[in-house]
DNA sequence: AATGAATGAGTATTCATTCAT
DNA sequence: AATGAATGAATACTCATTCAT
């Protein structure tokens, strides 16, 4: 007589206006996109929007929660084998894959300065710490190996390797900018990061 | 009765709202940004904002258009017998002088995405362009001396040190990142790109 | 499939919806109290309120309806031989015993005012009603038997009883006033109201 | 060039959307009341209604406010040679007064258990208690001129009486009760109330 | 019967903009 | 020019009610 209800229904719903959000959020910032757009994008009424995210808020959270439990399982399937080195390079192409979507790139990008809300604030940190700690992990690892630099903390490279690819985030919303075509730029960049300036020309044969 | 209104004033007024625009920008977003706030940031009377510019929207494409003027003077007042190459390198530190000011990189960073009004969209257009333009050229000249990598197009180029100080700018908004202090990784950075991939390791002597 | 459902249950069901009303009601006024909120009272889910009730509405006119049906079985119920008098005693003492429960106050009080919707209107004008015409012939009786003023309408006096029970009540919900201590002075007031003023002092032994 | 902005107008917009308040309050209840209506009544546009009070709350307690201004007014005002119990008759008679613009009496009645948000309840509480006190010290006055009883506490002699005045406020807003007529039946209850039961006719020449 | 997901009209409030002074 | 009162369209969010299971 109660209620036989299917959890993994409320769930696709849950995903269906969170990928609604997170195209609104991407095309019009935070505070441009109204619910109203998310709820037409996501097919819904109001009422079915507020029923499953108390405010708009919780939304802009719960799509940020996805993005460090995303990251979190990235490094988590990790082959404790692999090289140190070869998992930041596969992080960066990971990256690059989340920033085929275009979408994602907007995401970013629009994101990045919101502090307005301490909810979103302490999200958006938590997303910041949390793969700022997971690249900080490898890197030192791949310091202890002699794959990466040791001039620099191993935090400051991690620091670095995330504004690379923020850098590359900001421009994927632009036009002429093909996120595949420019891919291997960015390893490049990340190499470069990660070798060090180039050993002085002085070196003699 | 008559008004023989002094321009200089006006312009003052104007640059005093461009600022709390730019204040008010950077800290909440443009739609999150109130015309009250800015009001109350300039010190002046929501009348004394519309009879200066027409919309919200207008001082952001004034703001824009500052930026695109400060552009050009930076390159127009270059010496135009110094190495292109310095002369990138002098941008990059134009650049991080001016993201020294937290809020221009507050603003860089919230107004990346823009796209919903045209008019926006079309200042934005114009600050992106000409900034390109601009280094596109020097790149060129400095590809020609053989100062920096030619196996990409300098058009490219350009772009991917935009990239890069739009990643920078990204990373000040968050705490923990000292822009005095990381500016020389940023100009290594620029560096490596400009110089193009170490030559293979497994060059013999 | 086929459903014989207990009558009983049903009635309880009713029963236990129309207690959530009335606290609900009590404690934010009509229009102030939810559905949501008094299925949570109640302990029951949204889809089972309208099952009983098929409005919000329809939920206060069975309280006041159920308020009718006591005061008509108060009535019904008397000593056809006990003085007309004492049954107006024995009516406040009731009164205030229906007080004892804060609730029961409050929704007096709150609900006092409800003239929007004439469903509601209706069943407030019956509750008056009911309570005043068997007030009134009672009052009727008395003066008839010289225990009370005959200088007044008894339809007068039993409005003015009400006044005085309505007064009572809207003391009940604010702190600080305690029902059984002050009921004595209630039917002081009541005493009162019946006897008329006081014969003039100068009246000579 | 500031602004001579005219104070007295603005305080009359306020008294006008005070009045569109009472208004709607005392028809609706303080919940059912919409802003837009009282925007209506009052001639103006909803963001003129949020430009002089910035919540709905507000404006509830804006008009509490006024009630206690008057009260203290009332008080204030009395000739201080008059007889406190004829001021006790004087502050029935103002309080009819006042109760002859039914929606004064709709006014109290539906706001009276207000207890949902804190600030209404604090104002409700102050107008309460400025009543209350300024009641209680004629009553402790007149009882000891010996023109009151004294065998119970002036204090809740006080609050007697305003629960006479209460209970008549809540007939006002059903019909047939007229406020002059009835108005002589209220001063001989709170005479009753004052002078105490009368002495027990048992007493004999 | 009982449930809770879904709905959309309605609500308080915000905000860019206009205008009389 | 400067002001701030006035405006109403737009917005996030609420809530009575419906309905499939």
């Amino acid at each position: 007589m109660p209620r036989p209800i299917d959890p993994a229904l409320r769930r696709a719903r849950r995903l269906q206006i969170i990928d609604a959000g997170l195209t609104a959020f991407a095309e019009h910032g935070y505070a441009g996109a109204t619910t109203a757009e998310i709820c037409r994008i996501a097919g819904i009424g109001s009422g079915t929007f507020f029923h499953h995210f108390p405010t708009k808020n919780s939304l802009l959270v719960a799509i940020l929660e996805l993005g460090v439990e995303e990251t979190i399982a990235f490094f988590t399937a990790r082959d404790p084998q692999r090289p140190p080195r070869q998992v930041l390079s596969d992080y960066v192409e990971h990256a690059v894959g989340d920033l085929a979507d275009p979408r994602a790139a907007g995401f970013i990008t629009v994101v990045g300065g919101l502090t307005a809300h301490p909810e979103i604030a302490a999200a958006l940190q938590a997303d910041e710490d949390t793969t700022r700690s997971r690249l900080r992990d490898v890197v030192a690892a791949a310091q202890q190996q002699g794959q990466v630099r040791d001039d620099l903390p191993a935090d400051r490279l991690a620091v670095w390797i995330m504004l690379l690819v923020d850098g590359f985030a900001s421009r994927v919303t632009t036009g002429g900018f093909d996120v595949r075509t420019e891919a291997p730029l960015l390893q490049e960049q990340v190499g470069a990061l990660l070798d060090g300036p180039r050993s002085t020309p002085t070196t003699p044969c």
